[in-house]
DNA sequence: ATGAAAGCGCTAACAA
DNA sequence: TTGTTAGCGCTTTCAT
């Protein structure tokens, strides 16, 4: 079997406190045995078992990720960053796909609190917020990612949707577009009504108007969003521009546009966000509102390590601030 | 804090060896004490904490899962199936991205092991099979998946790249393509070299030549291959179809392509490797050969979980058969 | 049908 | 400087 400390003990003639000792660097341990046991400890290739010391009331060194789909691009950047900085601090984590159902999500987040995981990230939705309250009230990190539950008292790691569709208006609007058009998320989906706000509010202050049909809500498909974009440009007069809510969706309308042979973006600009894979990936590459993943990442586990640290600070919500990425997809109108 | 077990037997006036009997439906406990003690438990929202189950010596239900790099889309969604399907089996999945470093893979092994976690899920390489030697060694389930090691007696899944490769000629050379050229991983990457072996083999076999200059190596990368791809299309006598070993390098050829103001597929058709999200957002959508990577997640833990069921069957090495998908970057070349 | 007690591997007082 | 001992929360004989 696996050495335990035991083990070495015994082989250096010691006490088991003495090892636990040399093992955390706590009391004071002569030179000459901390190197005997050192020693010893290579040579039976020992490793302490974390289980045994998470028992004994210490950190798991877990956290856990709650994301909607480990295989959405926007995700799985999002959940490298995380990785990357939790393993930078000593961190594990696992990952849990929930596919936006609360039942999934309760049976998650049940599942975690059992394996006592030290911090949740959660970066997928939730509509019954019960949920998110309870496991507040378990004394236990939480950081939501990427979602909003303004009502609910919980640190918070967001782009500033609102800023990003304004971001993706100004741009059309300085190309000299007049008539555009939107691609949202579900009516639901909190990030996406903010973005149709920033975008609308932005055209309304430069004269443009932005009535509802020009706003079409799609599921994460591109086959939903190539059939609502095909809708959006076969009216009378089509619109010369599409924002689309995220990378996904744009890939949709590109392909409605090839479908109806409208050029991009001589035709027709487009403009994503979030900036995964897919926008630097598409034919012509996408113009897109970036959310800084690296940097949401790195902040949010962070924030949860800190908490740990019981340096807790109040509760507090980062806004960053989304930037505008210009590639192939977006060009003034024809004069 | 958190109810414990002594908290249940206390409130059940029993004690904590038939609390733990009723919790495992173990032993003989009557019918009224079990009822008491499921309603008590619920009252108190007790949630037996696996940390103390995994010390007593049994598993943990977590499982190790090693990718080069999760943001990856193949990995992504081969991560995706896994967790799937150990959430099925009531398993967790943890994600460690290894970049393909040796050092990281030592480092997260070893964690892996701290943690005690069930198996691991190997689908990063390894340059030194020692370290997959000594794992192996470590009784604890292991199996590699989409890698290969066949110096190595590990339980593997993996695709048949050779015949990956084979079909990939096959569709071209159907579609009247003679002067074919291709794009490969890193020339240490196995998978790669099968490819390659498949694709020149049934090239040949029907009585086309495919040279070494025919052949360019890439990094993981849409710049390096579009470079590449530039490069194989600014001869003399520029080939009418690229296979391109994954769907990022099948990305830089569509770029490449797009630069030298080709039409795809009209003037160059590309086929590509793994099917993965990629493919299918591509314009034009890529032709593809298909990992079964849904099948391959459920495969390999279901592989591990047999394992650690006792029915220990013996190594087993499992090749699933690609599958070619044909979509829109692919066409007969001009009569 | 139920309970007492040992043990899983480690940490943390408290002694010595 | 080092050792003794009591947990951490649960499982599992072995008694009763």
């Amino acid at each position: 079997m696996k050495a335990t400390i035991y083990d070495v003990a015994k082989e250096a003639g010691v006490s088991i406190a003495t090892v636990s000792k040399v093992l955390n660097g706590k009391g004071k341990i002569s030179t000459e045995t901390r190197e005997a046991i050192f020693a010893i400890m290579e040579r039976l290739d020992y490793q302490p078992s974390l289980i045994a010391t998470a028992l004994t009331g210490k950190r798991t060194f877990t956290l856990g990720l709650l994301v909607p789909d480990i295989s959405n691009p926007f995700f799985s950047e999002i959940a490298r960053a995380i990785e990357d900085q939790s393993e930078q601090l000593g961190y594990s984590v696992m990952i849990c796909s929930t596919d936006n159902k609360d039942a999934k999500v309760e049976k998650y987040i049940s599942l975690l609190q059992q394996k006592k995981v030290d911090g949740i990230i959660i970066a997928t939705g939730i509509d019954n917020k019960d949920i998110l309250e309870q496991l507040l009230s378990k004394s236990i990190p939480v950081v939501l990612l990427a979602r909003d539950m303004p009502l609910v008292a919980v640190n918070t790691v967001v782009v500033d949707d609102y800023i990003g569709g304004c971001l993706a208006a100004a741009h059309l609007l300085e190309l000299g577009h007049r008539s555009v058009a939107m691609l949202g998320e579900r009516e639901k989906v909190r990030s996406s009504r903010e973005r149709v706000r920033g975008f609308r509010q932005t055209l309304e202050e430069s004269g443009v108007t932005f009535t509802p049909e020009q706003l079409r809500h799609c599921d994460y498909k591109v086959e939903d969003s190539r059939v609502k974009a095909l809708e959006l440009l076969s009216v009378e007069e089509p619109p010369t521009a599409i924002f689309a809510c995220n990378d996904m969706l744009a890939v949709g309308a590109l392909q409605a546009a090839k479908e109806l042979g409208k050029k991009v973006p001589e035709e027709l600009s487009i403009v994503s966000f979030d900036n995964t894979v897919l926008a630097a990936v598409t034919n012509p590459p996408m113009t897109t509102v970036a959310q800084p993943m690296e940097h949401m990442g790195k902040l949010v586990v962070n924030m949860i390590v800190d908490e740990l640290q019981g340096s807790a600070p109040v509760r507090q919500r980062v806004v960053l601030r989304p930037e505008l990425i210009i590639r192939e997809s977006t060009a003034a109108i024809a004069p």
